[in-house]
DNA sequence: GCCTGAATCAAACGTATGCTTGAAACGAAC
DNA sequence: GTTCGTTTCAAGCATACGTTTGATTCAGGC
């Protein structure tokens, strides 16, 4: 291997990190597995990044960046503002952000859901850290959208929706649509339209029974 | 330690894998931490249970039993079998098995949410075996209540609502709320509400647009 | 009182982990 | 053509992992 080639060697290193983080989870991917996978040494890992963590950190990046930009220009372009063009476009980026990876979209779209839910509390932290740009406007849109709602209550809806959105995308019996465009498109209305309406709903009356 | 006292070991153990996996994941959490957690030797875990894995599925059985009992009743009690009803059946019984595990109810709701996304997909698939004579009932029910919307839509929807279930119940942001009966039956409303919305949506038109 | 089988124990097994080291290889600048 | 900073390398660091071992402790049957 030709020395001098560091951004090759961190693309690739980056690449590797989606594939198997998306198939292994955090803890279950190893450093070693990362560096045979991309085809360089161990020690390039702790030379180009510093650490495992900073690894994860900076693949979370290379997908969040472009999530964001895409998520508020969305947001702008609408003007209507109700529950279902918001839905899209709290989703829809999310799943352009994958197709951007090709052929490696699956992986991808693996990946960014193993590491929203990562095992280290601090790590996890740093992850929503990378989102939290677009989400807190979404969650500004959204309390204008359905303002007879409780905060408490919109709050559990919002939470939920990121669950639907990062379950569908990570579940495995979702990969062969995740490859294709029109896959995507339908499992993205699916969603869509099982959210929105879920955000959509009137308020709960009462407690909503017991649970004891 | 005395000896000769197996059910009361097996059953610390237990109680310590809900604490430590609930808190630090199933990769997370050593044998060495359950059994130190415990108060028994470490070689107490292979021989009670044979290995880690069948340790979490133990632990895993100990709670679905009960919880797919109540389940199957909720179900046949309520004839009507509408959206919101089938919805309260799927997360309420989730919600009480929590709940009868006292003042660890937090630590047991947060350690089912774990070990369903478990990172080995063996055990995962053992877990969720656990779960399926309450869980192929509610699908049946679900068809029968939202007939007009295509099995494929309907799969996300199920999966989607699952998500939402399990990551309000593994969120440890609720976990002031789930330590009270009060707080437990508020969240539990909002869950169903959003939910049983999503579910009785009427079906998405077209392709819901392009994702590429 | 002794024997048996279940239960517990300290200690060690081999393997894998994240990370570090010092030397070697390389392109670019002078 | 030599020097310099960057990058790659094989080897090794200390630690933690899941599991096994053989000895030890105890309750109950004879």
């Amino acid at each position: 291997m030709v020395a001098a080639d560091a951004t090759d060697t961190k693309e690739r290193i980056l690449d590797a990190v989606e594939d198997l983080v998306g198939e292994c989870g955090c803890d279950g991917t190893s450093v070693r597995m990362i560096t045979d996978a991309a085809g360089v040494n161990v020690a390039a890992v702790n030379y180009h990044f510093g650490s495992k963590e900073e690894l994860l950190v900076a693949a979370a990046d290379r997908i969040s960046t472009a999530m964001n930009e895409a998520r508020v220009r969305m947001l702008k372009e609408t003007e209507a503002r109700h529950a279902p063009e918001i839905t899209r476009a709290m989703i829809e980026p999310a799943f352009v952000a994958m197709s951007k990876a090709g052929d490696r979209a699956t992986a991808r779209a693996r990946f960014g859901a193993m590491i929203c839910a990562a095992p280290s509390e601090a790590l996890q932290e740093r992850i929503h850290e990378c989102f939290r740009q677009s989400s807190d406007l979404i969650w500004e849109d959204l309390r204008r959208a359905v303002p007879n709602v409780s905060e408490e209550e919109m709050t559990s809806r919002y939470r939920g929706a990121l669950a639907v959105m990062i379950n569908a995308v990570a579940d495995i019996r979702n990969a062969d649509a995740m490859r294709t465009a029109e896959g995507r498109g339908l499992l993205l209305g699916h969603l869509v339209t099982f959210v929105a309406n879920g955000f959509a709903a009137p308020p709960t009356e009462g407690g909503g029974g017991d649970a004891s």
